[in-house]
RNA sequence: GGAGGGGUGCCCGAGUGGUUAAAGGGGACGGGCUGUAAACCCGUUGGCUUAGCCUACGUUGGUUCGAAUCCAACCCCCUCCA
């Protein structure tokens, strides 16, 4: 039957529902009253990226709902390293690695929920606060004794490694009951009864079910989200320059705008329900638009992703480059830009340094094959000469010279404001 | 500790003395077609001061006119044995 409480009718009807231990029950639950829930993540980047972004909806959800989220940072399990559906070890972190690692995420937090001391206010706790004065010998005794190593060794998440005879080291096997350890502490000292998390985390999530209904008499409830992919069965998140990550340092507003802008016209559909908080009747007419239509689908989806992501002024400055870049054949000023000194203009300067010293281009062979190959322009114009050198008359009235590799990618380059001193 | 197998470019993977910056595939980038889509076709894919030079096949030495290819030592991984 259909879920009856509002935050699980609105997660199945958008798409976040993989699997969940006990649905009808959970159900009930949140329609009785406030739930607490929580997700982990991990501090193995500086930041997250689009694969987390569907675990950070449903903790969006849940506040939207009226429900407690937690994030749960992982300090402490990031020590150790998730093995799941990994054929090799990650390498170790330091402990410094990690500490950064989580500044840079709970930045990236800040953006998507409300946290505070309220009823349905987030709240950010890690891990390490337990799992590092953990006293083996007594961890052991009380909460060892309740996982079997045979059953741990049929989950799915370990298999691929034990298939591909790779090493599993004692180390990670430890994982999965650290993690279901968390949620037994989260369950005590919250009262957290809800774990989400990625489909890839359902053992994990499950051996933590169990453990508190073993160790405390509760009921736990675990749910997870599919993995989303494209419609091309490409992992989500794959940019030019390496993942598409939320932090802007890493990835520009504008870069992000384009990245959900270039969306397969399969894909329109279920990502507008995913990543943004449209309302299903305005979904349902955004994905029904035929052949070039759909294009007004995916601006929509860019701007209301941006929007969550870096916020509405950042969003509406990314359209707008967007916009004059690709509609109207002028320059947008979120295009990301360079400096060059006026002198070092006047001399002249070869294009390929010029695409490389812009970012489109990794290495200069790397800018005189695209200008070989015909893909390199100067100010719209393609460079048929490999050697053009960049000059003051390639200015425009404004004061600009635009470079682009390839249709998509452009920059522009701007002479420096001579600071005198 | 013993025996055997293996470490090649972003990834997978061929290659057992020269014409190998190194087959093939994947990915990525560019061109064409389009709708800033998909599919498809074509091209490119170590670096540089680019008709040349430099660096590269786990590391370090050696043999040779010449090595990813042969030898030695070392490091790492896997399998079996102890």
């Amino acid at each position: 039957m259909a879920p009856r409480s509002i935050f699980l009718r609105e997660i199945v009807q958008r798409g976040f529902l993989h699997q969940c231990t006990d649905l009808d029950t959970l159900d009930a639950e949140m329609k009785a009253g406030r739930v607490t829930a929580y997700i982990g993540f991990d501090c193995t980047a500086d930041s997250l990226h689009v694969g987390s972004l569907v675990p950070i909806m449903m903790l969006r959800w849940l506040q939207k709902c009226g429900h407690k989220p937690i994030v749960l940072m992982g300090g402490g399990t990031t020590k150790v390293g998730d093995p799941s559906f990994r054929d090799e070890a990650r390498k170790l972190l330091s402990v410094e690695e990690i500490a950064s690692n989580m500044a840079g995420i709970k930045q990236v937090f800040s953006q998507f929920l409300t946290f505070g001391d309220g009823p349905s206010d987030a709240i950010m706790i890690d891990n390490a606060a337990w799992l590092d004065e953990l006293n083996y010998m007594s961890f052991l005794r009380d909460y060892g004794r309740h996982f079997s190593v045979n059953r741990m060794l049929g989950f799915e998440s370990v298999k691929l490694r034990l298939e591909r005879e790779q090493p599993l080291s004692f180390l990670e096997f430890n994982y999965m009951i650290l993690q279901a350890y968390d949620f037994v502490e989260l369950s005590r000292r919250h009262g957290c009864i809800l774990q989400m998390g990625g489909s890839d985390q359902w053992g994990n999530i499950v051996n933590g079910v169990e453990l508190g209904r073993r160790t405390e008499q509760v009921n736990l409830f675990g749910l997870t989200t599919p993995l989303i992919t494209t419609s091309s069965g490409a992992k989500m998140g794959k940019t030019a320059a390496g993942a598409l990550w939320l932090n802007e340092d890493r990835v520009s507003p504008y870069d992000y705008w384009q990245y959900w802008r270039n969306t397969d016209d399969g894909d329109v559909g279920r990502f507008l329900r995913l990543f943004t908080e449209l309302p299903e009747e305005e979904i349902f007419r955004l994905e029904s638009l035929k052949d070039a239509e759909i294009n007004e689908a995916k601006k929509v989806l860019a701007d209301e992703a941006t929007k969550m992501c870096h916020g509405a002024a950042a969003a509406e400055a990314a359209a707008q480059t967007a916009r004059q870049t690709f509609e109207e054949g002028s320059l947008g000023a979120d295009l990301p830009s360079i400096e060059i000194a006026r002198a070092r203009l006047d001399e002249g300067v070869p294009a390929y340094e010029l695409l490389r010293e812009a970012g489109l281009a990794a290495s200069t062979g790397e800018a005189r094959r695209l200008i070989k190959g015909g893909g390199a322009r100067l100010n719209d114009v393609p460079i048929s000469d490999e050697a053009r050198k960049v000059g003051p008359n390639d200015l425009s009235e404004t004061g600009v010279i635009k470079l682009s590799a390839g249709k998509k990618r452009h920059a522009l380059v701007r002479v420096q404001t001579s600071a005198m001193t």
